[in-house]
DNA sequence: GTTTATTGGTTTCATACGTAACCATCCTGT
DNA sequence: ACAGGATGGTTACGTATGAAACCAATAAAC
C-alpha cells in the first residue's frame, strides 16, 4: 500500500479551528465577564439568565435554558441566585402548577438595563477594535455554524 | 436631559458576539470531544498537551501550557494522566533540574498519529458543511481577535 | 379513575477548575 | 557566600459543573 496523501503526522494546533474558535471565544468572553463580575460579582449564567429575563420580560426556567444555551442546572442556581439579590421574583402558574414564571423585580430591571449597556460599550469597542471586515466576517461565520449546529431558540 | 440615542433597552442575547461566539465554540469543541472521548475517554486538556507535545518531539510543561493556552495546573493535571496511560516521557533536565522536558513514547506517538487524522477528517468535514466562503470568513474573524488578544505562542 | 409516562424544576454526587500556597531549584545583588 | 527574589512544577482548597436521581404535578393510556 503507498501512503495515504492525505494524512499528514502533525498537526498544527494553533491553525485547527475548533481549538482557534474556543480559543478566541474564551479570551473575549473572560473580557467581558471582568465588567459585570467588577460591577455586581455576577456570574456568567447568572449574567445570562438576567439578559434573557430582560429581553423576554415574562418567561418561564426552562424556555431561559432553551434561549441561552444553558444547562437546567445552571439555570435553576442562576435563578436562586438572582432571586437572593431580589432581582426577580417567581410566579407558578395558575394552570400549570409545575411552572414559574419569572420576571425582573424593580432593582432587577435597574440592574439589566445597567448590563445591557455594558454590553453594548463593549461590543461597539470589540468592533472598533477588529474593524469592520473582520467583524462582518465572524459575524457571516458564525451564522454558518449557528445554521449547522441546532439552531438558537427564540 | 434628552434620552441617550445610543442607549437602548434591550440586548438580543442571540445577536451578542461574545454570546454567539463561545456557544458556538462550546458546540464545535463539545462535538470534536465526542470523537477523541469515545476513542481513549481522554479529556480536553489531556488531547491538547498530547497534540502539543506531538507537535514539539520534546517540550516543557510551561510551554506546552504557553502553546495550547492553558493553565498550568490543567496541563500538570494532563501530563500526570498521559503518563499514567504511558504514552509520555519525563525527562529532568540536566543543566537546570526544575524543568522537565516531554516527549511521546512509542504508544504516545502511535495515539497522536491517531489523533491527528481524526482532526483532520473533523475539521475537512466541518469545513465542507459550512462551505468555503463561511470558512475563509471564519479564518479571517478569528485571525482579527487574535491579533488583539495575546498572539498565541509558537 | 387508577396506573404509567412525561415534564418543569431542584438536589445530589463525583469531577474539573483556577487561585493561591507551596516546594525545590536557580539567579541576583551585594 | 548567602539572603531575597524568581521560576518550573505540584498540591490543597473552595467553587462550578453536568449527569443522574429525584420530587411534584400534569397528561396519557387503559
Amino acid at each position: 500500500m503507498s501512503p495515504d496523501p492525505k494524512a499528514s503526522s502533525v498537526l498544527l494546533l494553533e491553525e485547527f479551528l475548533p481549538y482557534r474558535l474556543l480559543r478566541a471565544a474564551e479570551e473575549v468572553s473572560r473580557r467581558f465577564a471582568r465588567h459585570y463580575k467588577d460591577r455586581h460579582g455576577m456570574t456568567r449564567p447568572e449574567w445570562r439568565t438576567l439578559a434573557t429575563i430582560g429581553q423576554f420580560e415574562r418567561i418561564t426556567a426552562k424556555e431561559v435554558g432553551q434561549h441561552s444555551s444553558m444547562h437546567k442546572t445552571k439555570v435553576s442556581r442562576a435563578v436562586r441566585a438572582l432571586e437572593k439579590r431580589r432581582w426577580l421574583k417567581r410566579e407558578t402558574d395558575e394552570a400549570d402548577r409545575r411552572i414559574e414564571h419569572l420576571e425582573l423585580t424593580t432593582p432587577g430591571r435597574r440592574a439589566y438595563i445597567e448590563l445591557v449597556s455594558i454590553a453594548e460599550v463593549f461590543e461597539r469597542d470589540m468592533k472598533s477594535r477588529l474593524g469592520g471586515d473582520a467583524w462582518r466576517a465572524l459575524d457571516h461565520g458564525l451564522g454558518a455554524i449557528e445554521k449547522i449546529i441546532q439552531p438558537p431558540r427564540r
